[in-house]
DNA sequence: CCATGAAGTGTAAACGCTTGCATTTTTGAC
DNA sequence: GTCAAAAATGCAAGCGTTTACACTTCATGG
């Protein structure tokens, strides 16, 4: 209990051996057993614990990498996160998690420091730099990209993402087996956005299902229930493919304040299971992102850039639909 | 673009200077206009960014705070850690997130790795960890609580938590005032929990409620939904106060299951005000727990230890009582 | 101009650890 | 026992900064 925590010298003192021999004990290095025990014991009774900041200037390593999210409030990004926490800690290293609150300046700061403190790796989720700048920010750092909002074109940044093509395939088509013809689309922002939005424009047509009308929103409830407003002064179509689940609950309030009676009246089918989307009323039907995966993916690429099943540029994952009670066939 | 990220000595030999002139202009010494113009310039050329490990080593200083979460996916401890962003960034300094997934012995690890790493402070989420063992581990780091699951006994603990009494007051004020008489409880776990749990025990008579039912949940929607079931099978109450929105969100599920229309027939009320809590069927009241004022405070103090307005011991915070569509007066 | 102090700048010693190399000790075969 | 090889240990040089302290300038007033 002293004023300051012990040291590696401290210890060496204490057991009368050198630093060397007591760093040795500490990292697995060639030691006699006994000297060994007695430097355990000697490090057990100070409560020393290594400096890691001292130990990372020597090494160059910090075995940490940090995770930067746009925020906090999304369980996707949590799941991602999650992913990338259980690879790492298998390889004994750590995940620190960073947000830049959705500001593009703020999101190079942040980066600059995680690299001013030698994380070993990045994670950048949802993204929105430009490989230029963020070639210059981060030096000799790997980077792995998960769903970023501009698409690497720099072999330097693999990137994991959702296969939003797929997805929106899946529920296509199980609506068209469901029997309906005419849909909308509550279309979301940015690249996701764009994706599903252009998936649906393309695909329809195989399912010879037509796409009604198409109305935009920036994936807030908010959004979705003003969208859905709008487009329900429109009644010739019976399905809604919502951008997300988030504008899915908005377009939930809108069906309701039409005294719509979902989903006898109208099929409402989201995009990315959120933790809540199974409790709305009806539950969603709604195409499940495997966030955990994804993280999982991204650190794996991160630890192993030479791997044997190592991967370059995009690897997608695929959407699960989830079919739960908000997906019905046409009224009759 | 060398291959190892340029030093203060690369950046003192290429502007003619010592290292500890470059280190001045960096940090503000004294130094003369013309030398501080002559190797920002150089800086900039070779793109340098000092080390902040070594800069760490020497300075015994990270201006780094931890903050440990429980887990990302809820919203309020996002809340939490977005207050403690916004102080620290006000004071220069950073945030990183650190996730235990509840896993005491993983806890004690994530805060000895900070510790590790030298972080100036430490907020710790709804921490599990008793005193001995947190005194143990954090040596001479300055540590706050936010919502920890065991009272901090120690003066070296300060803790900002949410005023549950309070908050269930206000709650039982409302509901007597709309005319209820008869209530029950969604009972949920650990301290905040058995704290709102104990509130209302101990402060319906005062507002002439008499508590029907108790039945417990773990803070979960399945819970909710179980736990409604159990309590539907008695009709003697009008109004349900859940643990927190989520069990809320359970009980709605139950209540559906039962036919019932709420509120008509039944008055629901949460806990939190999660962002969808508006968006349930219907808009669920519920008591707002300030997150991120609770962070902001937890930073504050933590920061300024000595501050004129510096409290000891636990804070406490307010929730408010935010009224929507789920609470009604009683059936006739 | 010189003494005087202030202002700038350089030197070198930490900070706490790892690690290559030299040195000592141990081991095992003879 | 002896000696060489192997194993364990110690020495000391960094890692990239900051910061006393000493030293050099430079301006100022007498």
């Amino acid at each position: 209990m002293s004023d300051r925590p012990p040291t590696l010298h401290d210890v060496a003192r204490h057991a009368g051996v050198s630093t060397a021999t007591v760093s040795r004990v500490l990292n697995g290095g060639p030691v006699r057993p006994g000297t060994a025990r007695l430097v355990r014991d000697v490090v057990k009774r100070l409560g020393y614990v290594p400096n890691q900041v001292a130990r990372g200037l020597v090494t160059g390593r910090s075995m940490v990498v940090g995770v930067l999210v746009p925020d906090l409030v999304g369980p996707l990004n949590a799941a991602i996160a999650r992913g990338v926490e259980d690879v790492l800690e298998a390889h004994g290293m750590h995940a620190v998690i960073v947000t830049d609150h959705r500001d593009v300046v703020r999101e190079a700061k942040r980066i600059e420091t995680l690299v001013a403190r030698r994380v070993d790796g990045l994670v950048l989720i949802g993204s929105e730099l430009d490989d230029p700048t963020l070639t210059d920010v981060t030096a000799t750092t790997p980077v792995v990209h998960v769903g970023a909002e501009r698409a690497p074109s720099d072999e330097r940044f693999p990137e994991v993402r959702i296969d939003n093509q797929a997805g929106i395939e899946k529920a296509l088509a199980r609506l068209a087996e469901l029997g309906h013809r005419r849909i909308a689309h509550l279309a979301g922002p940015r690249r996701d956005g764009r994706e599903r939005h252009d998936a649906i424009r393309q695909l329809a047509p195989r399912y010879e299902l037509a796409l009604a009308h198409v109305v935009d929103t920036d994936f807030s409830e908010e959004a979705g229930r003003d969208a859905g407003a709008t487009l329900l002064r429109h009644r010739d179509f019976t399905a809604v493919l919502c951008a997300n689940d988030r504008s899915a609950a908005g377009f939930y309030q809108a069906a309701r304040d039409e005294g719509l009676n979902l989903p006898d009246d109208l099929t409402v089918v989201g995009f990315d299971d959120l933790p809540w989307s199974a409790y709305l009323d009806p539950p969603l039907t709604t195409l499940r992102q495997p966030g955990r995966d994804m993280g999982r993916l991204a650190a794996e690429r991160l630890l192993h850039p030479e791997a044997s099943d190592a991967w370059r540029g995009v690897r997608t994952l695929v959407p699960n639909l989830v079919a739960r009670e908000s997906m019905a066939p046409p009224p009759t």
